[in-house]
DNA sequence: CTGTTAGCGCATTCAT
DNA sequence: ATGAATGCGCTAACAG
């Protein structure tokens, strides 16, 4: 039992391979009638069209554009390599893929970059800041015809066609959960350290963390939050000056990045490993935190799926087919020093 | 700047499509001069084979069989669905997967069936038990120039090529520190129930929890293991027992399936939400149990990207195709309530 | 509106 | 040991 063609099916229902092709890839030019019976017959037939004869006839390749932001944010390298992987991945599936670095915490430039790139691709696959004018610009690529995905950082807004990365409340609440637990009976107060909360994510993070906290840990207070730049030393100044002011810190949650700063102000308070210490991304440092004990628990998202994601998103847009949506959902990771991948 | 193709390679070697075919996919028949020459032009070209040509041109399909044991264990029945997912996946990339299901648990029997149906396909994925018989059709059917994975549960000593689970140890430490973090301060007693400890995973998975728990949490009792044969009532009797023998029971560890059993004596006894539950599979029960906070973590097991998983590493090893480490890696999902897909 | 035809890039005969 | 020729199943350009 031979696998059906295309031509079984032109045959079956009496027409030319080419009507057939027409009609079932929904193109212009067949008679509703015409259509009908060759539907029929494919249906009769159990007919699956072969991906690879396609790709082959078709001998398009579909250009990405992947945009970073540009600075040397260790989750973003880790990003930045993924896509390089994906990219030599899909160079195989037709399609080429590149990356660009763009400063995306300036709205404006950020904007002016896709307008730029924009004739230039077929899709797009954006770390986004949420702002006008860049919900602008993907709204424009949208209106001309190229797929968008925001990639790690949402613009709700916009008439983005998906947005591959987490669930930014859901994975602060896990984070409060967990601290929450960790904690357990102890009583104290629990400090906060964001990058900006200018940042939708992080704004989003938090309000999630707190929300959990305060059902699984309601005799805790959480201390006002303070802002880190997800810079090392200001975290670090962040966390000393979280310290002083609360002597009876039981818990801390460090939102983006600088998590380095905050272990240098915990080491040298000799509060390591008795304050529980939860945060974001697994990365060399976070790794070595979780396995000496500073850390507790580290809240992820795996780059290297959320690359992949992204390009087979795009993808299956281009080609019009349907997404595997239980594949390209990204989790909200839990490590402990013992999952760690 | 368009693809090379193996026409572009053979005319910068100056020799035929088909000498340069043979020359690059390792076929016999060519001077060993000649090769070189072939694939310092392969080289310089930055010739990439297109596999949808490649497909095309080859023609042959695969054919897969996933061995799944009979019975309706849930989180198998999750694994079966998975993998009639990806069956209708695979069909596209010319892989045609069957799936059986066996008395994996009676060795003999699993091990005639193999035999029986080794000559039909070119791949297995096999939930196998760790068996002298099962280890023995295995690698006969390696002799026999299949390729084989073992799935979810291993055959670590036979010549398998590649094993799609999780480390169990590690996911036995991953709940052994959420239970005696959560436990926290607290003292008293942790009881285990194990489907059976003749099951390899079982056995690991304990191991590692009574490993990571002894680290995290010293001041904790572990009760003598009981086994609940992966059934509900039995696992009902054995968590009354538990109750019985340790008043002071903090903490519960479910192994194997069951669970139901466990949260109905614990509901009984009005100690759900009290005694810290942590098991290992998300199923509708365990997710519910979460959210009603009588559970508090899930170890899980993704059983869509264990069948994909499977799929894409027999693919690979049939076409001769390196396999993606990190995309393979099964990890060691962790659940609790916030972080539910 | 529908049919005919020429490839797409590669694997594979069959010659030489 | 090497080359020429054929066709895989489909798309797209062109003809009618």
């Amino acid at each position: 039992m031979t696998r059906r063609t295309l031509e079984d099916v032109a045959r079956a229902a009496g027409v030319s391979l080419a009507t057939a092709d027409r009609a079932l890839n929904g193109r212009a030019g067949v008679r509703e009638q015409t259509r009908r019976k060759i539907e029929n017959a494919a249906q009769r037939l159990c007919y699956r069209p072969d991906r690879a004869a396609a790709a082959l006839a078709r001998g398009q390749r579909w250009r990405f554009c992947f945009v970073l932001p540009a600075g040397d944010n260790v989750f973003m390298n880790q990003l930045a390599e993924a896509v390089r992987e994906t990219a030599a991945w899909m160079a195989e599936e037709r399609a080429d893929i590149e990356l660009v670095h763009v400063d995306v915490f300036d709205g404006p430039v950020l904007a002016r970059e896709l307008a730029r790139l924009g004739p230039r691709y077929d899709g797009f696959a954006i770390v986004a800041l949420d702002h006008p004018a860049v919900r602008e610009a993907i709204d424009a690529l949208v209106a001309d015809g190229r797929y968008v995905v925001t990639l790690v950082s949402d613009v709700p807004t916009s008439r983005r066609h998906h947005y591959v990365g987490l669930a930014n409340f859901a994975a602060g609440r896990t984070a409060g959960t967990l601290l929450g637990r960790f904690v357990g009976a102890r009583l104290g107060t629990v400090g906060v350290i964001a990058g900006s909360l200018a940042l939708r994510d992080h704004a989003e993070r938090l309000a999630g963390f707190v929300q959990a906290l305060s059902e699984v840990a309601p005799h805790l207070d959480v201390a006002a939050t303070r802002e880190g730049r997800d810079d090392r030393e200001r975290t670090q100044e962040a966390t000393e000056d979280l310290l002083g002011a609360h002597p009876g810190l039981v818990g801390l949650y460090v939102i983006g990045a600088g998590k380095r700063g905050a272990v240098a102000a915990l080491e040298i308070a000799r509060r390591a490993g008795d304050i529980i210490f939860v945060a974001h991304e697994l990365t060399p440092d976070t790794r070595r935190f979780l396995l000496s004990g500073t850390m507790a628990a580290v809240v992820n998202q795996d780059a290297g799926h959320e690359a992949r994601s992204a390009a087979r998103v795009l993808l299956a847009y281009c080609e019009d087919r349907a997404i595997n949506a239980a594949q390209e959902r990204i989790r909200i990771d839990v490590f402990v020093k013992d999952n760690l991948p």
